[in-house]
DNA sequence: GGAACGATTGCT
DNA sequence: GCAATCGTTCCC
Protein backbone atom coordinates (compact mmCIF):
# COMPACT_ATOMS: atom_id res chain seq x y z
CA UNK A 1 0.00 0.00 0.00
CA UNK A 2 1.40 3.37 -0.67
CA UNK A 3 0.69 6.47 -1.31
CA UNK A 4 -0.91 6.86 2.25
CA UNK A 5 -1.02 10.69 2.76
CA UNK A 6 -1.99 12.88 6.19
CA UNK A 7 -5.87 14.13 6.06
CA UNK A 8 -5.74 17.66 6.40
CA UNK A 9 -7.02 19.67 9.11
CA UNK A 10 -9.76 20.42 7.47
CA UNK A 11 -11.09 17.36 7.63
CA UNK A 12 -10.99 17.74 11.79
CA UNK A 13 -12.11 21.07 11.50
CA UNK A 14 -16.02 20.60 10.90
CA UNK A 15 -18.88 18.88 13.10
CA UNK A 16 -17.59 16.16 15.69
CA UNK A 17 -20.32 13.41 14.34
CA UNK A 18 -19.55 13.96 11.02
CA UNK A 19 -15.55 13.79 11.74
CA UNK A 20 -16.53 10.44 13.72
CA UNK A 21 -18.96 8.88 10.70
CA UNK A 22 -16.04 10.03 7.87
CA UNK A 23 -13.08 8.34 10.12
CA UNK A 24 -14.72 4.75 9.91
CA UNK A 25 -13.04 3.09 6.94
CA UNK A 26 -9.74 5.10 6.92
CA UNK A 27 -6.34 4.25 7.92
CA UNK A 28 -4.28 4.91 11.13
CA UNK A 29 -1.03 5.05 10.34
CA UNK A 30 2.13 4.54 12.71
CA UNK A 31 5.92 4.30 12.08
CA UNK A 32 7.37 2.47 14.67
CA UNK A 33 11.73 2.58 14.28
CA UNK A 34 10.86 2.43 10.44
CA UNK A 35 7.92 -0.59 10.74
CA UNK A 36 5.05 1.31 9.47
CA UNK A 37 1.89 -0.07 11.41
CA UNK A 38 -1.76 0.22 9.85
CA UNK A 39 -5.31 -0.18 10.81
CA UNK A 40 -8.55 0.38 9.58
CA UNK A 41 -10.70 2.22 11.77
CA UNK A 42 -14.11 0.81 11.93
CA UNK A 43 -15.32 1.79 15.62
CA UNK A 44 -15.33 5.04 17.04
CA UNK A 45 -16.87 7.44 19.66
CA UNK A 46 -17.67 11.11 19.72
CA UNK A 47 -17.47 13.07 22.42
CA UNK A 48 -19.20 16.63 21.98
CA UNK A 49 -17.08 18.90 24.29
CA UNK A 50 -18.06 20.81 27.87
CA UNK A 51 -21.61 20.46 27.99
CA UNK A 52 -21.37 16.75 27.12
CA UNK A 53 -20.73 15.22 30.45
CA UNK A 54 -19.19 11.91 29.57
CA UNK A 55 -15.89 13.86 28.15
CA UNK A 56 -13.46 14.84 30.06
CA UNK A 57 -13.70 18.21 28.57
CA UNK A 58 -16.67 18.21 30.78
CA UNK A 59 -14.49 19.35 33.89
CA UNK A 60 -13.13 22.76 32.01
CA UNK A 61 -9.37 23.16 31.10
CA UNK A 62 -6.87 21.48 33.04
CA UNK A 63 -3.52 20.10 32.43
CA UNK A 64 -4.83 17.05 31.03
CA UNK A 65 -7.63 18.60 28.62
CA UNK A 66 -5.60 21.39 27.49
CA UNK A 67 -4.89 19.01 23.91
CA UNK A 68 -8.93 18.72 23.98
CA UNK A 69 -8.80 22.41 24.18
CA UNK A 70 -6.62 22.94 21.53
CA UNK A 71 -6.85 22.90 17.60
CA UNK A 72 -8.10 20.25 15.76
CA UNK A 73 -6.12 17.34 14.05
CA UNK A 74 -3.81 16.79 17.18
CA UNK A 75 -4.22 13.53 19.28
CA UNK A 76 -5.10 13.30 22.95
CA UNK A 77 -3.78 10.04 24.89
CA UNK A 78 -4.51 9.28 28.19
CA UNK A 79 -3.54 6.49 30.50
CA UNK A 80 -6.83 4.57 31.81
CA UNK A 81 -7.23 2.62 34.70
CA UNK A 82 -3.63 3.03 35.25
CA UNK A 83 -2.46 0.14 32.44
CA UNK A 84 -4.27 1.40 28.52
CA UNK A 85 -3.56 4.16 27.04
CA UNK A 86 -6.96 5.63 24.57
CA UNK A 87 -6.01 7.57 21.52
CA UNK A 88 -8.31 10.43 20.47
CA UNK A 89 -8.39 12.91 17.40
CA UNK A 90 -8.89 17.06 18.44
CA UNK A 91 -12.22 18.03 16.19
CA UNK A 92 -13.68 21.11 15.67
CA UNK A 93 -12.52 25.03 15.90
CA UNK A 94 -9.91 25.84 19.14
CA UNK A 95 -12.06 26.01 22.09
CA UNK A 96 -14.64 23.67 21.63
CA UNK A 97 -12.94 20.57 23.27
CA UNK A 98 -14.56 18.07 20.65
CA UNK A 99 -12.86 14.74 19.79
CA UNK A 100 -13.48 11.64 18.69
CA UNK A 101 -12.38 8.20 20.75
CA UNK A 102 -10.69 5.47 18.24
CA UNK A 103 -12.08 2.14 19.46
CA UNK A 104 -11.69 -0.44 17.14
CA UNK A 105 -9.12 -1.44 14.19
CA UNK A 106 -8.99 -4.16 11.63
CA UNK A 107 -5.42 -5.09 11.58
CA UNK A 108 -3.53 -4.20 7.34
CA UNK A 109 0.05 -4.33 7.85
CA UNK A 110 2.28 -5.34 10.84
CA UNK A 111 -0.58 -5.58 13.58
CA UNK A 112 -1.59 -8.37 15.76
CA UNK A 113 -5.40 -9.20 15.50
CA UNK A 114 -6.01 -7.46 19.21
CA UNK A 115 -7.15 -4.58 17.71
CA UNK A 116 -10.70 -4.50 19.29
CA UNK A 117 -10.79 -1.85 22.24
CA UNK A 118 -9.02 1.13 23.08
CA UNK A 119 -6.54 0.04 24.88
CA UNK A 120 -5.83 -2.71 22.43
CA UNK A 121 -5.47 -1.16 20.05
CA UNK A 122 -3.39 1.43 21.19
CA UNK A 123 -1.42 -1.31 22.63
CA UNK A 124 -1.01 -2.93 19.13
CA UNK A 125 -0.43 0.16 17.54
CA UNK A 126 2.34 1.45 19.78
CA UNK A 127 1.07 4.43 20.86
CA UNK A 128 1.36 5.82 24.67
CA UNK A 129 1.55 9.10 26.69
CA UNK A 130 4.53 10.59 24.30
CA UNK A 131 1.60 10.71 21.45
CA UNK A 132 -0.65 13.19 23.31
CA UNK A 133 -0.74 15.98 21.69
CA UNK A 134 1.18 14.93 18.47
CA UNK A 135 -0.06 16.46 15.01
CA UNK A 136 -2.10 14.32 13.08
CA UNK A 137 -0.41 16.16 9.78
CA UNK A 138 2.70 14.70 10.61
CA UNK A 139 4.68 11.65 8.59
CA UNK A 140 5.09 9.77 11.46
CA UNK A 141 1.64 9.13 13.00
CA UNK A 142 -1.76 10.25 11.22
CA UNK A 143 -4.67 9.20 9.37
CA UNK A 144 -5.36 8.96 5.63
CA UNK A 145 -8.43 7.93 3.45
CA UNK A 146 -8.23 5.88 0.34
CA UNK A 147 -8.76 7.70 -2.94
CA UNK A 148 -11.81 5.00 -3.59
CA UNK A 149 -15.06 5.96 -1.20
CA UNK A 150 -15.80 2.41 -0.14
CA UNK A 151 -19.33 1.06 0.07
CA UNK A 152 -20.20 0.68 3.91
CA UNK A 153 -22.95 0.77 6.68
CA UNK A 154 -22.59 2.51 9.44
CA UNK A 155 -24.78 1.66 12.96
CA UNK A 156 -25.04 3.98 16.03
CA UNK A 157 -25.03 3.02 19.37
CA UNK A 158 -24.28 4.47 23.00
CA UNK A 159 -21.09 5.14 24.21
CA UNK A 160 -19.31 2.59 26.32
CA UNK A 161 -18.37 3.00 30.01
CA UNK A 162 -20.35 6.45 30.75
CA UNK A 163 -23.45 5.35 32.16
CA UNK A 164 -22.52 8.29 35.10
CA UNK A 165 -23.05 10.69 32.87
CA UNK A 166 -26.75 10.80 32.90
CA UNK A 167 -28.90 11.64 29.72
CA UNK A 168 -25.37 11.96 27.80
CA UNK A 169 -25.66 8.32 28.63
CA UNK A 170 -28.12 7.15 26.18
CA UNK A 171 -26.83 9.45 22.88
CA UNK A 172 -26.22 7.20 19.73
CA UNK A 173 -22.63 8.70 19.82
CA UNK A 174 -21.15 5.07 19.14
CA UNK A 175 -20.39 4.47 15.50
CA UNK A 176 -19.20 1.39 13.80
CA UNK A 177 -19.12 -0.45 10.80
CA UNK A 178 -22.08 -2.96 10.52
CA UNK A 179 -20.56 -6.71 10.75
CA UNK A 180 -16.89 -6.12 11.12
CA UNK A 181 -15.49 -8.73 13.57
CA UNK A 182 -13.13 -6.72 14.70
CA UNK A 183 -15.65 -4.07 16.56
CA UNK A 184 -15.50 -4.20 20.42
CA UNK A 185 -17.68 -6.42 22.24
CA UNK A 186 -20.28 -5.46 24.92
C1' DG B 1 -0.80 15.70 51.61
C1' DG B 2 -4.24 12.31 50.55
C1' DA B 3 -8.45 10.02 48.86
C1' DA B 4 -11.43 8.64 45.11
C1' DC B 5 -11.99 7.27 40.65
C1' DG B 6 -11.69 6.13 35.71
C1' DA B 7 -13.94 6.80 27.65
C1' DT B 8 -10.42 -0.98 30.07
C1' DT B 9 -9.05 -5.55 30.06
C1' DG B 10 -8.51 -10.21 31.57
C1' DC B 11 -8.95 -13.70 34.91
C1' DT B 12 -12.05 -16.29 38.44
C1' DG C 1 -17.89 -10.72 39.57
C1' DC C 2 -13.75 -8.32 40.41
C1' DA C 3 -8.65 -7.06 40.63
C1' DA C 4 -4.88 -4.60 38.40
C1' DT C 5 -2.51 -0.01 38.61
C1' DC C 6 -1.42 5.06 38.39
C1' DG C 7 -2.31 9.78 36.62
C1' DT C 8 -5.71 13.33 37.30
C1' DT C 9 -8.79 15.83 39.93
C1' DC C 10 -10.54 17.55 43.97
C1' DC C 11 -10.80 18.29 48.79
C1' DC C 12 -8.60 19.07 52.80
Amino acid sequence: MTGLSPLPRAFYDRDTVDVAHDLLGTYLVHDVAGEERVGKIVEVEAYLGETDLAAHSSRGLTPRTRILFGPPGFAYVYLIYGIHFCLNVVTEREGNACAVLVRALEPVRNLSDRTSGPGLLCRAMGIDLRHNGHDLESADLFIAALDEEQPRQVVARPRIGVAYSGIWAAKPLRFYLEGNPYVSKK
